[in-house]
DNA sequence: CGGTAAGTGTTACTTGAGGTAACGGTTACT
DNA sequence: AGTAACCGTTACCTCAAGTAACACTTACCG
């Protein structure tokens, strides 16, 4: 009987890899499907996509918003491909913001279908559950107080305010983009102006009411003038 | 036959506010409704609260959407209500950026429930319908952007960016105020303050850069320094 | 090679919430 | 008396989400 402990059968890892494709085709179909009939389809017309009846799909993902919880991971790994190196690139200070606002922007605009599907959409049903794009924000916002909060404390300032300055960062680009997507009145270098320039002088006043001058042609060190 | 046409039958008017009053009594009841069994309310529990059955709320409402569209509509007024003289009051320019901003998060701390039915509400049925939201954000940004780009045309500065400013401001304090709601880890005048500050030295930086110095604790009058 | 654990797929069903039909009663203007 | 507006009900229809049941394929396992 000792045999039976042997390890996992063979049989029950062969899929693995086969399983997360299946998936990845399904988010791409559904991604597909927004694009043709627009941001309501149903799990009917998805499968009808991919090529296949509703059950195949009900085999790969509990339910709807399982589905739609994947496209929205999937929109997340579009826009932090894009945002990541802009997170962490270093430069100048003011390039450096207009360059992670501007990634921002080119995501949703080379993706505008997806983008309103997955903030704007129809998330029928979604009671409580994961709200993926409640978490991407969450997940910039976080990545973006980190940023703040240890600059913050380089300079020896409160950090305290670091959340919620992310968290208000996060809603202004989103928001202003959301609304440049819907009625194109300027150019995106325009908007992510702008938005930088915005968000510079806001860092810039933060930094000079505690006796700190920045330079947003260089990049922002500490250097240290409050001893 | 020529008496036929001697104006509206009575019988039609009799009712006119009654119809108002009765939706009004609805809108309540949803209200409460959510209030007490979550966001995600259907139509018969909705009827239920009410004291009367479906049917009767479908004399009142074409659907469910119609329905929501006048919760939203309601809690539009709760927020206007209250944020209409934080807009139009003057002083202090720092202390009514401030006020604006505690205006907005005291109507969403005051009505927690409603705020989440609203903008994160299982607005099922939304295709592309009337979004209560984007309008209400529409609203306030449009007010603000009439105030910032008349500001900015008294300083003879460029006004093109007023409307992008708008939006961002307004995304700003909403996703904060989002973010706040929720794990309430500061107090409001707390937050207040910080956004306050935030929008303020936006402001001031956008001045400076254009020659303008303006002090916080006085009212923002054009005091036109160019020529 | 028989057994079996995964996956492939189908058609036909159940369920639940949104929405409607059809019916009857009440009030008050004409 | 007639009728235009409301009040309200129960019983139904509809449509999309999700499930049951059934049948076939592959490849590991002993």
């Amino acid at each position: 009987m000792a045999r039976t402990v042997k390890g996992p059968d063979a049989r029950r890892e062969r899929w693995k890899g086969h399983r997360e494709q299946r998936r990845a085709e399904f988010v791409e179909a559904t991604i597909a499907a927004v694009a043709r009939k627009g941001p309501d389809v149903g799990m009917e017309d998805v499968a009808a996509e991919a090529g296949v009846s509703k059950p195949v799909l009900y085999r790969h993902f509990t339910d709807k918003s399982d589905l739609y919880l994947a496209v929205g991971q999937k929109a997340t790994e579009l826009l932090m491909d894009r945002m990541g190196p802009a997170l962490v690139a270093d430069g100048p200070i003011r390039a450096r913001i207009e360059g992670i606002v501007d990634a921002y922007l080119s995501v949703i605009e080379e993706n505008p279908n997806l983008y309103r599907f997955v903030v704007k959409g129809s998330f029928v049903d979604r009671p409580v559950e994961k709200d993926v794009v409640a978490e991407d924000k969450n997940l910039i916002a976080t990545t973006l107080a980190r940023i703040l909060g240890d600059y913050l404390r380089a300079f020896d300032m409160d950090s305290g305010g670091a959340e919620p300055w992310a968290h208000a960062l996060v809603g202004m680009v989103q928001n202003a983009g959301d609304w440049w997507l819907d009625r194109q009145t300027m150019s995106r270098e325009n908007l992510s102006d702008y938005l930088a320039t915005i968000i510079w002088h806001a860092i810039d006043g933060l930094l000079r009411s505690a006796g700190v001058q920045a330079d947003p042609a260089k990049p922002l060190t500490p250097l240290r003038l409050v001893d």
